[in-house]
DNA sequence: GTATAAGTTTAGAATAATTCTAAAAATATT
DNA sequence: AATATTTTTAGAATTATTCTAAACTTATAC
């Protein structure tokens, strides 16, 4: 069961992103951001959602899986040609995967260092980084 | 068109690694390691096939990209939940993605450095840390 | 508050990439 | 050559994701 005030903490959170805190989007909220970080797929977090008695489609926990990205609550971690993931941790960090289980956890960026980026083609930038130890 | 002498050198590659060479796994070969290192999807690949004359199933392109990745001829490189991509560089190396266009381009392992990998979960070890410099 | 506009959710269809199936073809072995 | 083994193939199946457009919710205007 979610509590009152993780739902207001939720609205909150949407409100400040200019993201209408509709039912859904208040239950998705509070299963990601309630507690500590977490890597979720749409698959997982809409199992998740129903477990809790959450009922919605499955497009919807992607559409909004997409809107809290859009607006920075969430990111995309590649580490999987096949499988999307969402990480709740935006802030700028590291992955380790456990390929026997997919788990994914995160590395603090100041216990990995990346030093030397090659030459960029002219007129790039780097948009990010992404270091992935794979450990099995 | 591809030459005799490419056709042979492909033909030694696969038989060292105990693949039998098949005029369709001779044809991939010679595309994949005849000339400078490569990036392929199983879809470009195919149709670079069609295109030199090598008729032949999408499925045989994907059968050939795996034994060639169980031989350790090609890796599989993660940088795109959606695509899988093989590469023919399978040394120690990075990347560098131009989200823009899709184009992946090697690093050289010795341009980038990864330090203070973190402690890893009783009786797990390293197989591989993958370093992607994303790009726009 | 009710009406209207705007945005969201939904079921189901559509798409995209990949894998599976089992019959036909090619290759290797005897 | 005959037989056994492996590979290829077309097409169906599977998996993850996105699209569609109608029904519903939420926000805005009065």
């Amino acid at each position: 069961m979610i509590s009152s005030d993780e739902l207001f903490d939720a609205k909150a959170l949407l409100q400040d992103s200019d993201i209408r805190p509709t039912r859904q989007r208040l239950g998705l909220a509070s299963l990601l951001f309630g507690r500590k970080n977490r890597h979720v797929t749409a698959e997982v977090l809409h199992q998740e959602a129903n477990d809790c008695g959450l009922r919605m489609a499955l497009a919807t926990v992607y559409n909004s899986l997409h809107s809290f990205t859009r607006a920075g609550l969430l990111r995309e971690v590649v580490v999987d040609a096949g499988r999307r993931y969402f990480d709740t941790n935006v802030s700028h960090h590291h992955h380790l995967l456990r390929e026997q289980t997919g788990e994914l956890v995160d590395v603090d960026p100041g216990r990995v260092e990346v030093r030397g980026i090659p030459d960029l083609p002219r007129g790039t930038s780097v948009s990010q980084i992404d270091v992935v130890i794979r450990i099995k």
